[in-house]
DNA sequence: TCGCTAATGAGAACCATTACCAATAAGAAT
DNA sequence: ATTCTTATTGGTAATGGTTCTCATTAGCGA
């Protein structure tokens, strides 16, 4: 149950969720749930694909519901370094998608790789904090 | 002292160094070097983004020396999930960097961001891991 | 009911990173 | 030379996200 409770979490989520968030969310309904239970259940949904694992840079893991490549809400990431916001952006996205696939063929075959996934992120100032240095 | 110290073992070293194994290499030198300075002098770097930083899944983070989007030697990753091993790759680098450029650009105009980097990883497992299962 | 396995929760332990603070070095100004 | 400032440093303690340990519970077929 708290499995389902977790995935309902970030389903209905729309920003990326730290374990603890998620946590407090899930304990509203399952007030015994542990926190272990859910780092447990999140390395499991990861190693089926069903959620994505990010470093913000915020000093905690974040997770996401995954579409997977072709999912209809693929998206990559934005960061701000001062102030940490993350925009999700789909722009660019299916060009970005097709070079992948072209690179994870070239790479699987000359490193003998079996490609499960990729990350791209961009990092730079938002417009609130390009002003201030 | 300490800096230059750190930047020319970056410059050394082939592989991506954790900031305890760069303390260890430069305290070879100066004996009297502490991980605090490691720590402070690497933030520093990356600052003036001389040096870049990348979390690979291994509980610590590995620092590199940075070449920018055009050095010779910019790079890519591929990362093994099961054993760790990470190969740095350069196929495919110039349709990836024109690409990248070409989203920087319609990204920073359409969500005000000035972009100072990015971040590409494929994640999947290596010929020795594919086997166990 | 009896095993057997998967899943769970509470708390302790781990460990990379950060915070804190006093010491030192270098320079400029007096 | 003597202050005053600023940058840099190192040792140690603290922080805090994540993982580990272990006892408990739930499900389920025999
Ligand atoms: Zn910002
Ligand atoms: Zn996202
Ligand atoms: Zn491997
Ligand atoms: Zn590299």
């Amino acid at each position: 149950m708290p499995r389902e409770a977790i995935l309902s979490t970030l389903g209905k989520a729309s920003k990326h969720l730290s374990a603890e968030e998620i946590y407090l969310a899930v304990h509203k309904i399952y007030p015994n749930i542990g926190l272990t239970t859910v780092y447990r259940n999140l390395e499991l949904l990861i190693g089926t694909g069903l959620v994505n694992k990010f470093d913000f840079g915020d000093g905690r893991a974040r997770y996401e519901l995954s579409e997977g490549p072709m999912g209809a809400r693929h998206h990559h990431h934005l960061i701000c370094t001062n102030c940490g916001r993350v925009i999700d952006y789909t722009d660019f996205i299916n060009e970005e998608v097709e070079l992948l696939k072209k690179t994870e063929r070239g790479l699987s075959k000359k490193y003998d790789f079996r490609i499960a996934g990729h990350l791209i992120q961009f990092h730079g100032l938002c417009n609130r904090c390009k002003g201030k240095k």
